[in-house]
RNA sequence: GCCGGUAUAGCUCAGUUGGCUAGAGCAGCUGAUUUGUAAUCAGCAGGUCGUGGGUUCGAGUCCCUCUACCGGCUCCA
């Protein structure tokens, strides 16, 4: 803090929120020096005797300086925003020519953006860095944040387009450095006090990535890595992401026999085995009776559809080109696309007849396949596919029922999320961005509406909300239901968009109480999103512990030995008329290889049976995941089946 | 699409600096065994080493092309 002359005093936050001052000039170690001393002396010892970092130092440049601790989000933020400029320093000792853009820290981590001007860094390169990165730190230089004047900023980085537009944008005044040991970078702090707390360091991988995140810029190569205050919290990360790999929708897609892709299909196409095809046919059942019990009414449109249909709608002059897939027709002057949505053809259902107000609001709702060519680099497991189905509905209705029905779209996804025991989930609000106004259709006044309607509902549903601008779809705001995945990536689930031109671009009227035509509201809702993507992330958060009701197989019947199958036979057949899912392993196999594969089939039940069993009537019952229940009658077992099944279906929101 | 990586049997993986007929476990098939709470034993079969080209006396291994897959391309000094 000596770079600003003005202050008289800093004040310092501690981590236990008290407020302490200290002359200016005051460096970051003597704070944390005079503080371990006395206050806060348990969150501070570390960071003088130096084991344990737990102090940061964001330095704000406004005369605050808040201490923060490694378990805080912004102490992480100021020890990975501090590694980035180890990174860079490094970067910098091994590849001369460099140009240095951005280094922010990230959730896990942080990276650093270079022009490597020709060169390049392969992953074989990592030790050398990593190696180069600890020794620069063991140095203890200390991060000195200075002002420099804007001029004086340009000048130094005269050779450096990237820095200089950066430094274009900012105003005179405001503008620092951060030096340590003899490396420098344009920066507005936020650092911990030396480098001597980095005591582990990782580079993940290395990527392209766009100038600003424009596609039009040069591609620069990012570096990725992270650090940590101990080499065993970097063990114990990396250990945590190979438990997170073992959960990924992909791996245990394959070993639960649920889907598969093939090279020759094609990219992006996912093919359902039959496991996996009765456990989507199941969802869509289970949102079929929720959507009946709700009004909707089930419709079925063609898999394609005239390319007009498209234009009309304003979806093709905003993807067409890029997305929509062509499809070839004999005749002259045709043009077919395959159905990259299917809210046109909605529209055109609501078109088919005269609509009353006494009519709305119409639900309109179907699984329908929809085809998008994303970029081959997109694509990813189910998440992201070229084919998907999705769980689609438009609801059409008047201006004032606009509120009360998004509101009941909210509880049918809360619904779904309830019984799933999905709790980890954010509700992003998607607005206009307000400085490109040019990127979206339809009128300011109609924006308005469909803006305050969601944020209405939003907020008397009591949502725990994120709002977004610039997110919304080029036709109207929405509110999207966001969840993560294993590996933490944040991933679109339902999603509720309001949408006020389609409605005038297909010039859909009702007639109103007042006899005349009135344009309808439209609503556009997927509660899953896809069901590729839901299954997926459906995978991942139960890491294929499917609940009971939803499991392809909920019971394996395991004789003991082949002199025991008609048994079995019989015991599945009795489960079947109690509607259980059941089947029967009549390998001639020991016990104990029928109940470890039955087992790594994550199949909640299993069910063995010898002479004792035979004899009696009865079933030893082994449940998933907590190992033998004893033996009971076969009846008490469905009953028991029945009731969980139940129970899970059971939910009130 | 772009950057970096990967591709060997249905699955998971070995395969040295280029050198005999490319290996293992699991899964599959056949047989023996008739089994009591996470792997019974034996045998058999299974691969144009992703594709196409090149270098070489010789290529799974080195070089180029294409394809697919993995990580990233939003997180602003």
């Amino acid at each position: 803090m000596n770079s600003n002359p003005s202050l008289k005093m800093i004040k310092v936050t501690l981590p236990d929120g008290s407020i302490r001052e200290y002359p200016d000039g005051t460096s970051a170690m003597d704070v944390a020096k005079s503080i371990s001393h006395g206050l806060a002396k348990n969150v501070l010892s570390g960071a003088y005797n130096g084991k344990t970092i737990e102090l940061m130092e964001p330095l704000t440049g406004d005369g605050t300086l808040t201490l923060f601790t490694w378990d805080q989000t912004e102490g992480k933020r100021a020890f990975w925003h501090s590694s980035a400029h180890v990174l860079a320093q490094t970067l910098e000792f091994f590849y001369p020519k460099i140009q240095l853009t951005i280094g922010p820290p990230i959730e896990n981590g942080f990276y650093y953006d270079v022009d490597l001007n020709g060169e390049t860094i392969h992953e074989e390169d990592f030790p050398k860095i990593e190696k180069k990165m600890l020794e620069f730190a063991r140095e203890k230089a200390e991060f000195k944040l200075r002002s420099v004047s804007k001029a004086e900023a340009l000048k130094v980085y005269a050779d450096n387009p990237y820095k200089t537009e950066l430094i274009e944008n900012l105003e005179d005044g405001t503008i620092t450095f951060c030096d340590h040991a003899n490396f420098t970078d344009l920066c507005r702090g936020g650092h911990i006090p030396n480098t001597g707390y980095i005591k582990a360091v990782k580079i993940m991988n290395v990527a392209g990535a766009y100038w600003r995140g424009d596609e039009k810029n040069k591609q620069l190569t990012r570096v990725y890595g992270i650090s940590f205050p101990k080499q065993s919290l970097l063990d114990e990360y990396l250990h945590l992401l190979e438990e997170a790999k073992k959960r990924d929708h992909r791996k245990l897609g394959k070993e639960l026999e649920l889907f598969t892709f093939s090279q020759k299909v094609g990219q992006g196409l996912p093919l359902w085995l039959p496991k996996g095809a009765q456990l989507r046919e199941r969802l869509e059942n289970f949102l079929k009776a929720a959507q009946r019990k709700a009004g909707y009414l089930p419709v079925i449109s063609p898999h394609i559809g005239n390319k007009e249909l498209y234009v009309t709608s304003g979806h093709y002059a905003k993807y067409g080109k890029d997305s929509f897939q062509p499809i070839h027709t004999p005749e002259e002057g045709e043009e077919y696309l395959l159905k990259p949505m299917n809210c046109p053809h909605h529209c055109e259902i609501y078109k088919s007849q005269m609509r009353s107000y006494r009519d709305l609001p119409l639900r309109f709702a179907e699984f329908g396949t929809v085809y998008r060519y994303e970029q081959s680099g997109e694509l990813h497991g189910l998440t992201r596919v070229r084919g998907f189905t999705q769980d689609d509905a438009h609801l059409f209705c008047t201006p004032d029922q606009l509120k009360d029905e998004f509101k009941k779209v909210i509880d049918l996804v809360l619904y779904i999320f309830k019984i799933l025991d999905f709790k980890d989930y954010t509700a992003q609000i998607s607005l206009r961005d307000p400085e490109n106004p040019d990127k979206y259709i339809g009128s300011v006044e109609n924006w308005e509406k469909a803006e305050r309607a969601i944020m209405e509902a939003a907020g008397e549903k009591d949502l725990n909300t994120v709002i977004e601008l610039g997110e919304a779809a080029f036709y109207g705001p929405k509110l999207d239901f966001m969840v993560r995945d294993a590996l933490g990536r944040s991933w679109q689930l339902g999603t509720i968009q309001v949408d006020y031109n389609l409605p005038e671009r297909f010039e859909l009227e009702y007639i109103g109480p007042d006899n005349q035509p009135h344009r309808p509201v439209m609503i556009h809702r997927a509660p899953f999103g896809s069901m590729e993507r839901f299954v997926a992330v459906l995978l991942e958060h139960c890491g294929g512990d499917l609940p009971l009701w939803l499991t392809p197989d909920q019971v394996i019947v395991l004789p003991i030995s082949e002199k025991f199958t008609d048994y079995a036979d019989e015991v599945s057949k009795l489960l079947e008329n109690y509607d259980i899912r059941a089947l029967v392993d009549a390998r001639n196999e020991r016990a104990g290889k029928k109940i470890r594969d039955a087992e790594l089939q994550k199949i909640p039940y299993l069910l063995i049976v010898g002479e004792r069993e035979a004899e009696s009537g009865t079933v030893s019952v082994r449940k998933h995941g907590e190992g033998d229940l004893g033996t009971m009658k076969l009846e008490e077992f469905a009953d028991r089946v029945r009731q969980e099944v139940t129970k899970q279906l059971e939910v009130n929101v």
